[in-house]
DNA sequence: TGACTTAAATGTGTAGACAATAATCTCATG
DNA sequence: CATGAGATTATTGTCTACACATTTAAGTCA
């Protein structure tokens, strides 16, 4: 194992990005510089850095002499998400197609079965298959070997769709057919076709985005933090 | 106008951020501390904040208890670049052939006339051909009215390009033959015809990489900054 | 009631200090 | 002469304390 070389702000970041994510801290709140500070126990120098890590990946807006608030979610920005990881997510697939090792592809059919095994297990229960989904996607996203691709999915745009998950409970209700199109992914994935697991790839995000916006229209909306 | 309301950090990053674009600091370069903040008048603590957001834009790379650097540019990356500007573009413009107002695409044919009589003024020189392909892309992409697709094009990636663009001098080459392209996309999205102007915004960029990596490979490599 | 003034709270910027780490230098030893 | 352990220096990361600017809230008075 690589020691993990850190520093108090990237930690401090990552805690925040934790309880915003998880809604601990829930959306629209305010975020206090010096009660943040303390509540971490750090000053206000690597405090104000961890914030500004947190603005560039969008979890929270900083207005100049008023501060900082968590995001506020919505139907459209989660459709904007979509529609950006779709193309995004396409191009992955593509290049994955192309990039990834033997090794690699190997590995994403063992992520596969392990899934496919664990969705017998539970009868189609969808509890394990939204971490699953996330490193399948993870997976591709790597093989793609494009690290500012990289960088973009696995390290913005990810953590928004999990904090929309978690924050509208909207684990996966179709983890049968959410699999059978990992599949189909994968197999064009290892046969080196490129376009087919571009086309797949964005149809199955396609298919995510249409599941989960029907669900988030019905269910209650979110509340409104405390918004001024 | 608006009265532009900001802070040091913001002005100090959008100074440094400049002169790591037009080369003024070389690429690879390490970056002192105290010594910029000498330098920009300003103390320390904004000046990290500058640097966090610089390294966030990936305009700079930061290892803990080391130091910053200037990044090293490669042709890999701006084929990593351009990979993903022409998926990102490619929503962009079917996004903006349904969302843009009838004004915004007028506004957008003006400014390809101004384009075309400007290239023919000058015989087909492209010295004005590269602000004006950006301000092109610029019109597009805010004409999908996705904020997060807005940000990450306009905010970042045309960043790198236009780093690249100048301390590899790739201006156009062919100015004549890009607002032809630019025409037929402009045409798709005054049509409201998405799939076709996201697919002639592909080519279009797709023909735009091949020109400059075809360029870029005759041209000298470029120096390394001073690396250890 | 409403516009103005005042005061508190909060964000922003500065200066200086110290600790921790990395880079460099010194010098004795094989 | 080369090498490597130890000492020295430089730089980064962090903290504290204070000054200043701006926003927000409260208070005042016509």
């Amino acid at each position: 194992m690589q020691e993990e070389i850190t520093t108090l702000a990237k930690q401090v970041c990552d805690r925040i990005k934790k309880d915003i994510i998880t809604g601990t801290i829930v959306q629209g709140q305010k975020l206090n510089e010096p009660e943040l500070a303390r509540i971490h126990g750090i000053s206000r120098g690597p405090l104000r850095e961890a914030m500004g890590r947190l603005e560039s990946m969008r979890l929270i807006t900083r207005t100049p002499n008023i501060g900082a608030r968590v995001v506020n979610l919505s139907y459209e920005e989660l459709l904007e998400i979509y529609q950006i990881r779709e193309s995004l997510e396409g191009l992955a697939a593509k290049l994955a197609a192309k990039a990834m090792t033997m090794e690699e592809k190997g590995n994403l059919r063992l992520l596969l079965n392990s899934h496919r095994k664990h969705i017998l297990d539970t009868q189609g229960q969808s509890y394990f298959q939204q971490e699953g989904d996330v490193d399948f996607h993870y997976c591709i996203v790597h093989g793609s070997k494009n690290k500012r691709l990289i960088d973009m999915l696995a390290g913005d745009l990810y953590q928004l769709v999990r904090m929309y998950r978690y924050q509208f409970s909207l684990s996966s209700n179709r983890p049968q057919q959410a699999l059978k199109e990992h599949d189909q992914i994968c197999s064009a994935i290892e046969e080196g076709d490129g376009d087919l697991a571009e086309w797949l790839m964005k149809r199955h995000i396609n298919n995510a985005r249409n599941n989960i916006m029907q669900r988030m229209q019905i269910q209650s909306p979110i509340q409104d933090g405390n918004n001024p």
